[in-house]
DNA sequence: TTATATGCAAACGCTTTGCATCACG
DNA sequence: CGTGATGCAAAGCGTTTGCATATAA
């Protein structure tokens, strides 16, 4: 039992119980490239064999998503989503508004930004959200094939 | 009547109906300086003589964001609110996540960063979402006696 | 063995819809 | 007048909670 899956590992080096029910969330978000709802782990378990409670879903996703996990975002539809992320590092996403593909971006030198908009506004900024959407490269392709 | 709302003003170039209710959101909007949810609304509504049905707020929310006259923002709470924003202008929110005020500030050159973005995922970018948290002037003051 | 986690179902809160009525233009 | 807007109440979702049971460590 080496725990290959990078959040079972994780859960483990926490100190967290490694149950079916996460190791099986934690194997779904792994194959998932993209971001995904709590509705869809819940279609997801069925599919498999696997069954879980709604309350165990946002239970371990909440767990997830405070042990820098997972990401909540908030699709321009007003969705609640979730995006598997490497912790620690600060990141923010970009999502396929086709596909639902997402990839995490570096940091981009936000911070002169932030320091116009304080300048601009008077505000003193600690916390702050982007969230960029568009097409993968995949559905570029498929969208313009010439390009 | 001479419409000095902005919004009950917008509403008669649009060719739609200045409805009692519609005049009253908008002067509750237009009162208040910062973001508001639906409830608040509702609660601002009833605190007055006037009463508001839930669905009327909700539909005239959702026409007053289709006319770029509110935008909805998704607090870091995941709570749903709206702010009050001028059209056309591409813009972004500076929300206090103190008092609840927020203002508006231009374009603050992102588009470097989104190119940035572009080059280290190969998605091609066509929306973005940046909204930015802290403490206006006013609570600054409040917090940090001496800066 | 014991604190944790699970599952179910009911409770919740926000948002939408159906429908009859009302009133702006 | 006629269409668009309103209000109410009920339906619809996504999310949370209470509680008894099961289980990882």
């Amino acid at each position: 039992m080496t725990d290959a899956n990078p959040i079972v590992a994780a859960l483990g080096r926490a100190g967290l119980r490694r149950t079916p029910a996460r190791r099986a969330l934690a194997e779904l978000i792994a194959q998932r490239e993209g971001h995904f709802t709590a509705e869809d782990v819940l279609a997801a378990a069925r599919r498999g064999r696997r069954t879980m409670g709604r309350a165990t879903v946002f239970r371990s996703l909440d767990l997830l998503t405070r042990m820098r996990l997972v990401e909540r975002v908030d699709l321009p539809s007003g969705e609640h989503a979730y995006v598997a992320c490497l912790p620690s590092t600060h990141h923010h996403h970009v999502l396929c508004s086709r596909c639902g593909r997402s990839t995490d971006v570096g940091e981009l030198g936000l911070t002169p930004i932030i320091a116009r908009a304080e300048a601009q506004t008077g505000y003193r900024i600690d916390t702050h959200r982007l969230e960029l959407f568009g097409l993968c490269p995949d559905c570029r392709a498929a969208t313009e094939p010439a390009s």
